[in-house]
DNA sequence: TCTTGACCTTCCCATGATGGGAAGCCCTAA
DNA sequence: TTAGGGCTTCCCATCATGGGAAGGTCAAGA
């Protein structure tokens, strides 16, 4: 399987396999004689587990850290879930944040009449009524 | 008033200030004989608007047309209310992106019963049972 | 057998907003 | 006069991803 094939079957761009193999969060494939990556199931299966930590929004060193826990037959599994419940804590964080941004701008909003008249209380509470 | 005065002042860092201005979202800062930059009260109002901009999340180029708004006496405060709206849906896309990544995790988490044995949902959803 | 098009390789660059740090100049207080 | 702190510019790093160029390789069709 070349690099192309093993991106479709992974979903995994072939660009980032190329990058996930640089930074040494996958092992580096195997090459045949004219150069080319070659994969089999097994690395398919890997960058699935990958894509798919991605998905869930991991970042790489997290993974990195998932993919060492998947492959330790004598692993905890308390490991595993502090991982996840470290990483739906700063999911929970980003959203508490995101939240309190959009709640405010919807009240400001809600209070902007919104026609062809400049008064706005948007840019009231961004600088004041009008710039400096 | 010196940067570092200007960013005391507004609650932006001097780097992000020089930043802005290389950028050319402020207007370029007055300079000294030394060739050190020179802030007044204008000028810093328009870094606390920026400054809180950035708080409510918005990114760089809404905040250009947000100041350009400001600064215009004939705008339509329908132009303000449609970019804040915008910017709540675009938040409200990725808060809701992020909390379906939250909510499966914690799924997972919950059936993982997280002691010294190594079975684990999470793992198993992530990519089976074990490593390949 | 030769050509062509699709694939692969590496390398460089860009993103967005921010910080770190180095080398060198300037200003103020002691 | 000197010391320390502030200013300048410039380069680099982040994080995960994509774009693109230059050049080598492979497979199918004429």
């Amino acid at each position: 399987m070349n690099i192309g094939q093993a991106a479709k079957a992974s979903g995994v761009s072939a660009k980032m396999i190329r990058y996930y193999e640089s930074i040494g969060l996958i092992p580096e494939a195997a090459r045949t004689d004219a150069g080319y990556r070659s994969y089999g199931a097994r690395e398919v299966q890997i960058l699935r587990f990958v894509r798919r930590a991605r998905d869930l929004g991991f970042p790489v060193p997290v993974i990195e850290e998932l993919l060492a826990l998947w492959g330790d037959r004598d692993r905890h599994s308390a490991d595993v879930k502090r991982l996840a419940l470290d990483h739906v804590e700063s999911l929970e964080r980003k959203i508490a944040e995101m939240q309190a941004m959009a709640d405010t701008l919807r009240h400001l909003a809600e209070a902007c009449c919104g026609d062809a008249r400049p008064d706005c209380p948007i840019l009231e509470d961004l600088g004041g009524p009008t710039a400096p």
